[in-house]
DNA sequence: GAGCACTGC
């Protein structure tokens, strides 16, 4: 019945209306003035409201990189790092790697010069193992905190405890409302005054400030009743709007790859019934397994008498930003990690989103000018959503985390202030593993030199048991390519829709019996020699040259790490090879495999499905894997990269 | 026959 009704009936106005508003530059004296009174300040500002862009640069003329101090500008992804910096420089009227520079991994650009320095939050915590009181920096601001990544929370919490020690450091953390006071709670601990007026809650510790954002008010409008299949009432809603209102881009939320594809062809059959004379639809996808090349197609400026849609998945929520869009089209779920303690397996699920996100997503329509959100949703159903998104702290698998955290030299996790304490049965699991693989004692202790080493690679716990083990199996060249490939989680191939058989032909190829990981053995292997890092030849054979050449990256990183720890790698890949037996080799790359991944090892059953060696749980292999046969549903994600080659030993387990 | 939101060292 929904989904016949006319929209404009079918879609009440929501009662709120944001405000539109100023620019930063009139609050230049009371940011300064907090920044200098108080060792937190907490700044609530929409995106547009220039804190990222502006701020560094009055800190840096108020005086605070004198004496050759630093202050460091954190983001939670590399390119937001590497453009603001970009933005910055131009702005200073300087070189990026001069006054302001960023520190993402495998690109520093920065030099003794640089005062301003931009770097993702997991940078910034490797630079705490170093220097840790981090005492380079006068200013710390972490941007973007209230998304509340696993790397900002630690961050967030090694800060905390570092004003203790370094009372004149200055930290500014970035918030939307919502969170602003849970912010200035966590650092003001005690000192917190919950029955003051608003502008004393800090005490001596900090205060919060709100900066308007450069926003135009954004009608929402939601369903009456709700909507059976939204991706159909979705579609529907794209040609209500192309058909009712005034010109503008259309930017639709879904939750995957799936639903997007689909819903492309939907609007491109239903376009070509368009009138001649009304203006066109151009629609677009927009998800992270696209390659760069079919994301940029979204940024190029809309057509003459055409009327852009792109459908999106929550990429478009925090990570890109589209000009021109004026209507926003929310489905009201997004897929997120979640962690079952319970079996050690993360998934990927479709849930509600909260109202920070939907607030979020509606904010996408009024950059440019007035827009409209329409909710795919009722009002009520809005109302019964929860206020923000739980922390990936709280739903992921946290033994890196820990790992990371005795790195540090926080050896008690438990009592590690955390902004979100993870819940108890992430912990009790994250240590079963982690003692399991060798990395601690009895007493939760770091093992030397294995914990400790562990804790010093950048690969999963899992993965570091495996490299650390690799030269008693002889195969550590051999592992470094796999850590190094599996470290690109699934983004070996390009995806290729139209010619899936092609695409399938293009991967056996490379296929080996033994499996996914000798699979990616191989098509290193290929793409040094052969290939000779060559993008043509990638593309001919359907792999991702970008993904390939990060692999050489990570591979290169992951054995100067070895080195350091004064690992001898003996690069097999020419000269010795002919030497050792091919399936002997093979059998060793498994065993050492198996000495991080037992936990996921699996038994494969005559239908084809899997039953883990531990628990009896019966699972599928993922349709990525060579291990794929008949499945009905689907298989966690995370375990692809683990378990898969181990099947056969699982066997002889078995 | 069927699939994977996003980020990071």
């Amino acid at each position: 019945m929904a989904s016949e009704q006319d929209f404009s009936t079918s879609f009440i106005p929501a009662l709120y209306k944001p405000a539109s508003l100023l620019p930063i530059a009139r609050h230049k004296a009371s940011l300064l003035y907090l920044v200098e009174t108080y060792p937190v300040t907490i700044v609530v500002g929409q995106t547009g409201s220039g804190k990222t862009t502006q701020l560094p640069q009055y800190l840096h003329q108020a005086g605070w990189c004198e004496d050759g101090k630093l202050i460091a500008v954190t983001q939670p992804r590399r390119v937001a790092a590497t453009t603001v910096a970009t933005r910055v420089a131009e702005e200073m009227r300087c070189k990026v790697g001069e006054a302001v520079g960023y520190s993402i991994r495998f690109e520093d650009l920065t030099s003794a010069e640089t005062r301003v320095k931009f770097l993702t939050d997991g940078m910034l915590l490797r630079e705490a193992l170093v220097d840790p009181l981090l005492s380079r920096y006068s200013v710390i601001m972490v941007d973007e905190a209230h998304e509340r990544s696993l790397s900002t929370d630690v961050l967030l919490g090694i800060l905390k405890k570092i004003i203790k020690k370094r009372p004149e450091l200055r930290i500014i953390v970035s918030s939307a409302t919502l969170q602003a006071e849970e912010f200035l709670k966590f650092f003001a601990g005690d000192e917190y005054q919950p029955d003051a007026e608003p502008a004393d809650l800090g005490g001596k510790v900090g205060r919060i400030i709100s900066l308007e954002g450069r926003m135009y008010p954004v009608d929402t409008l939601f369903l009456e009743a709700p909507a059976e299949d939204y991706v159909e009432r979705a579609v529907k809603t794209v040609f209500d709007i192309h058909n009712q209102e005034e010109e503008g881009d259309i930017l639709v939320f879904l939750t995957g790859r799936e639903e997007i594809d689909r819903t492309i062809q939907l609007v491109s059959e239903r376009a070509a019934s368009l009138h001649p004379k009304t203006p066109s639809l151009l629609p677009l996808p927009l998800y992270a397994g696209l390659t760069t090349d079919q994301q940029m197609y979204v940024f190029e400026p809309t057509p003459q008498n055409t009327r852009k849609v792109i459908v999106s998945t929550n990429i478009a929520e925090a990570s890109v930003t589209i000009d021109g869009i004026v209507y926003v089209i929310d489905c009201g779920f997004a897929k997120l990690r979640a962690y079952d303690p319970s079996t050690g397996i993360e998934t990927l699920t479709a849930v509600p989103i909260s109202k920070a996100s939907a607030t979020q997503r509606a904010g996408r329509a009024g950059r440019t000018r007035p827009g409209k959100c329409f909710r795919l949703y009722t009002q009520t159903t809005h109302e019964q959503l929860p206020e923000a998104t739980v922390p990936e702290i709280q739903r992921s698998n946290i033994a890196p985390i820990v790992m990371q955290l005795k790195a540090l030299g926080i050896d008690n996790i438990v009592r590690f202030d955390f902004l979100t304490s993870p819940p108890a049965e992430l912990v009790i699991r994250a240590f079963e593993l982690l003692f399991s693989l060798g990395a601690v004692d009895d007493y939760a202790k770091l093992t030397k030199p294995l914990g400790t080493r562990m804790a010093e690679l950048a690969v999963e716990p899992m993965m570091a048991k495996v490299l650390l083990a690799a030269p008693m199996f002889k195969c550590l060249s051999e592992i470094l390519t796999i850590a190094a490939m599996v470290s690109l989680q699934g983004t070996v191939w390009v995806q290729d829709h139209d010619n899936k058989k092609a695409a399938e032909s293009h991967r056996r190829k490379f296929a080996v019996e033994e499996g996914d990981h000798l699979t990616y053995l191989n098509v290193y292997q290929a793409f040094v020699t052969k290939g000779k890092k060559d993008s043509k030849w990638c593309r001919d054979h359907l792999l991702n040259y970008r993904a390939l050449l990060r692999a050489v990256s990570i591979r290169g990183q992951l054995k100067r790490y070895l080195e350091r720890f004064g690992i001898q790698v003996e690069e097999t890949l020419s000269s010795r090879q002919e030497t050792v037996d091919p399936t002997r080799q093979a059998q060793q790359i498994q065993r050492c495999l198996t000495t991080g991944y037992f936990a996921h090892a699996a038994k494969m059953q005559p239908d084809g499905t899997f039953k883990t060696v531990s628990g009896g749980l019966t699972l599928h292999a993922h349709p990525s894997s060579l291990m794929f046969v008949s499945i009905m549903s689907t298989f966690p994600s995370s375990l692809n990269t683990g378990l898969l080659t181990l099947l056969r030993i699982g066997k002889q387990i078995g």
